[in-house]
RNA sequence: GCCCAGGUAGCUCAGUUGGUAGAGCAGCGGACUGAAAAUCCGCGUGUCGGUGGUUCAAUUCCGCCCCUGGGCA
């Protein structure tokens, strides 16, 4: 059992988006017999392939790739779903003799994959609706129902309070408390953890990532988004960058020029957040 | 050439009844545990086009010059 453990290895690719992971992992995956498992929050979609940046069929051909495009975009998705799904991957190549190699640019996913999530049970779904579609003030609602949580939020945090009241009222723990109890998922734990960070000065990452953009609305990223057009806005898949501002100018209220400009300011923000979270969360 | 309107932060603009100026966006820093490509917090010194003049004091008033847009020729 415990030389089993020694023999379990895993290898991180990480980086902000059009850092070259994609072509490095698939460079080592090809000279380790690895196994490559997305570790992105958009790239499992299955509706996003261009404007995700999802490795290509033909890259995809070339060495076993899991966890692409294989949710739809109506289905709920969230890091727990990933890490469940990544877990099961990383333990099929294991099984198979495989290096499980993760990549993608989801900090939170790495986070989870190396320290565990809290075990919170679903939120049951009504619940949830409800919170989502309060009308009044979330945050004194917090601080009424869970004054610890309330503390550690800021008030506009929308996202953050609602996930608060939704865990306090179904579960009838305070979100706070559920994160302080020590995880039972870290399933990396007693693996052999190989890390790599792609280092790219931002002003070539940004520089790349606008080249990356204009190429993808030559391969098709308009008609891509146009597929989309039956999907709720609110749902995450329509967060994707590119998709809310290609969405405007085929509703004909902005220009393409301008939609394009805004989906690459998006992407500079998106690097820039990247970059403060392996800055203050990984310290790899 | 003449007339009009402008020239203020990287961009778009506000403002100062004369006491050296502030918003949005961009940019930068930060936070981050089931929506994370999400969500949220913080950071504003810039020859106020140039140059003379009036004034204790000019970005603000006056003259001239330069530039940009529009109109008339």
């Amino acid at each position: 059992m415990l030389t089993h453990h020694t023999n379990k290895a895993v290898l991180l690719v990480a980086g902000p988006t059009a850092s070259g992971k994609s072509a490095c992992a698939l460079k080592l995956a090809k000279d380790r017999h690895g196994v490559i498992i997305n570790a992105d929050a958009l790239q499992v979609y299955s509706e996003l392939r261009i404007l995700s940046a999802r490795p290509t069929a033909a890259e995809e051909a070339q060495v076993p790739h899991r966890l692409y495009g294989h949710v739809g975009g109506r289905q709920p998705y969230s890091v727990a779903h990933w890490l469940a799904d990544a877990t099961e991957a990383v333990e099929t190549a294991w099984g198979q003799g495989a290096l499980p190699i993760l990549t993608g640019g989801t900090g939170l996913y790495f986070k989870a994959l190396e320290e565990g999530l809290a075990d919170i049970p679903p939120i049951a779904s009504a619940v949830r609706e409800r919170w989502r579609n309060f009308a009044g003030d979330l945050h004194a609602e917090l601080v009424h129902r869970d004054p610890s949580a309330a503390r550690t939020l800021m008030p506009n945090d929308r996202q953050r309070i609602i996930r608060a009241l939704e865990v306090i009222e179904d579960t009838g723990k305070s979100l706070a408390d559920w994160q302080r109890e020590a995880s039972k998922s870290a399933i990396l734990a007693g693996a052999k953890i190989e890390r790599i960070f792609m280092e790219v000065p931002r002003e070539e990452l940004y520089a790349r990532a606008e080249a990356r953009f204009d190429r993808m609305t030559l391969a098709g990223a308009l008609d891509e988004v146009q597929a989309l057009q039956g999907f709720d806005p609110a749902l995450p898949m329509m967060k994707a960058i590119g998709v809310p501002e290609l969405s405007a100018y085929l509703r004909g209220e902005i220009a393409r020029d301008e939609a394009i400009a805004k989906a690459k300011t998006a992407t500079r923000h998106y690097i820039k957040r990247q970059l403060t979270w392996w800055r203050g969360q990984m310290k790899w």
